[in-house]
RNA sequence: GGAAUCGGCUGGUAGACGAUCGUCGGCUGGGUGGUGAUAGCCCAAGCUGGAGGAAAGUCCGGACACCGAAAGGCAGCAUGCCUGUCGAAAGACAGGGCAGCUCUGUGUAAUGCCGAGCUGACGGACAGUGUCGCAGAAAAUAUACCGCCCGCCUUCGUCAAGACUUCGGCGGACAAGCCCGAAUCCGCUAACCGUAGCAUAGGAGGGCUUGCCCGCCGUAGCCUUGGCGAAGGAGGGUAAGGGUGAAAUGGCGAGGUAAGAGCUCACCGCUCCGAUGGUAACUGAGGAGGCAAGAUAAACCCCUUGCGGUGCAAGACAGAACAGAACCAAACGGGUUGCCUGCCCGGCUGGGAGCUUCGGCUUCUGAUAUGGUUCGGGUAUUAGUCGCACCCUGCCUGCGGGUGGGGAAUCAACCUUUUUUACAGAGGGUGGUUAGACAAAUGAUCGUCCACUCCGUCCCUCGGGGCAGAGUGAACAGAAUCCGGCUUACGAGGUCGGUUCCACAG
RNA sequence: GACCCGUUCGUCUAGCGGUCUAGGACUCCGCCCUUUCACGGCGGCAACACGGGUUCGAGUCCCGUACGGGUCG
């Protein structure tokens, strides 16, 4: 799944509103915030949030481009018409891509996001 | 010579290959864009580019932009040995000078001298002001204090001389008393004198005692004078000494002096002038001065030189709404509708004075709904577009752009040349490229190989090896207007130096 | 991003380059007071962010580093 400039949340309104309308759950390495909008034409929205807390600019972009490598790859796995905020905690830059992948996949399925898609069983199956 | 470790300089080389999926930019294509073209928008695919030496800290300097002009001055800030080179500046480099520290050698009573290494925010302390705690006599002015010396005064001690006094001794004189009688004199008697006698009554005389005086000697006291010493006082001469401090007004020796002192002299040091050498900083032959001069300017300050301020969130463009200004329109305006009628909504005014037939009318004053045009300011803006992506330049343009030429840097392959092959270097030349985001791109996953770390397990000679798994890809670290420096962070390697250990040789 | 400011006991803060061994308040600890607690009294522990430099002497002055805070459309 694509990521482009529209999947993404960029504006502070936009990330004021997941944080006042929305519900989040909390983990390990991260936070997730999540609303659903059904005017949404797009299967969701993503905001990723790396404070200084994290560490350096090198620790923190990495922890960013790892969150959207598994977006891009795990994204279909989303229940369409969704705002989504994932906010890295203080020890996300010592997790491994693994780590971050089994924790956001935990808070996928307790937040209800998880789609059950047929065709992603069958091509596993297949 | 080797090893370990520390520091300086250099150095910035990426895990490799393959596959899949993505992200930001550019180019190409299609559609849309009323249309030939551009910008813009949409679509899918291909090609292609995409972090660093520090991108960091934001410590300097500049470009650029705006502020009113950016010329002068005050304030403020910065700067600081000399010469040269590079540079727009900041700054860097090289050489030199001076100073400090360390070491080796050498020398002195002492300061030193030669050499090597390291370090230096290295203009000015006779332009002025301030500060120097504690300790110490005294802390910046030259002397107060202690001390030393000189003469004077007072007191004391001692010695000498002198005067006086007390006592003692001796001697003498005098007075009183007593005693003495050979009788020297007076005296008395013999008439007087001579002479004789008497007499110790009186005087002289002698003796003794006492008193007093004088002299001498001794002793003690006191006074005066002088010497010496001690204490004190006022005065003068001194700066040798005062052991404290981070720092004390030249050092050492000799002379000299009341005591001392550059007071004088030799040597050393210092200050001033200064030959010579050097572009200069500087050097300092020689001479003069008897010696004035502490530290601090990363205290104020003075001098030299430089700087207008703000910073890309600079700024430019576009730009609603509300409020503002000017002008215009009509008393009606807006909505509903293609238009009209109709219907609905809002408005058709406030205050004062006067008159009135109470319906209104006249007059004064103030304000305005609504619509339109223009103006400047300028906000909101998913802060929209630009600024903003190598440089210069010609032509076309509908001014948004399009197209062409030249140059620079870099990458890949190629050619030539240098070199011992290779690597590498130099030159040529073909092709490509020139990071430009804005909740912020340059990545993720998988497979094979390599290196390291950790955990588990097996084997043996107990130090390693094998197997499997996980993580990392050396570290520091991610462009944000651009450029030049500085500082800080950092791994392997290279190089230089120090320290320690080992081995060998002398 | 650009530009400014600050850092002193556990906390909030004073602090002329010199008796600073850094003062005060709250906290903490011990003792006293009280039947006990509280209040009160007495005493004590406890700090100059770090590294260099200037100076005889640095918490103070200068430079660098680390950390914290602020302003600007």
């Amino acid at each position: 799944m694509k990521l482009p400039r529209t999947r993404r949340i960029r504006t502070r309104s936009e990330f004021a509103r997941v944080r006042n309308q929305g519900q989040s759950i909390s983990g390990r390495f991260l936070v997730m915030g999540y609303l659903a909008d059904d005017a949404m034409d797009e299967p969701f929205k993503l905001g990723l949030i790396t404070t200084k807390k994290i560490g350096n600019a090198v620790v923190r972009n990495r922890v960013r481009r790892r969150l959207r490598a598994i977006l891009q790859r795990e994204g279909h796995r989303v229940r369409p018409g969704h705002w989504m905020v994932l906010i890295a905690r203080h020890n996300a830059g010592d997790a491994t891509s693994t780590q971050l992948e089994k924790e956001w996949k935990w808070m996928l399925r307790k937040s209800g996001l998880h789609l059950e898609t047929k065709s992603s069983e069958e091509a596993a199956a297949a």
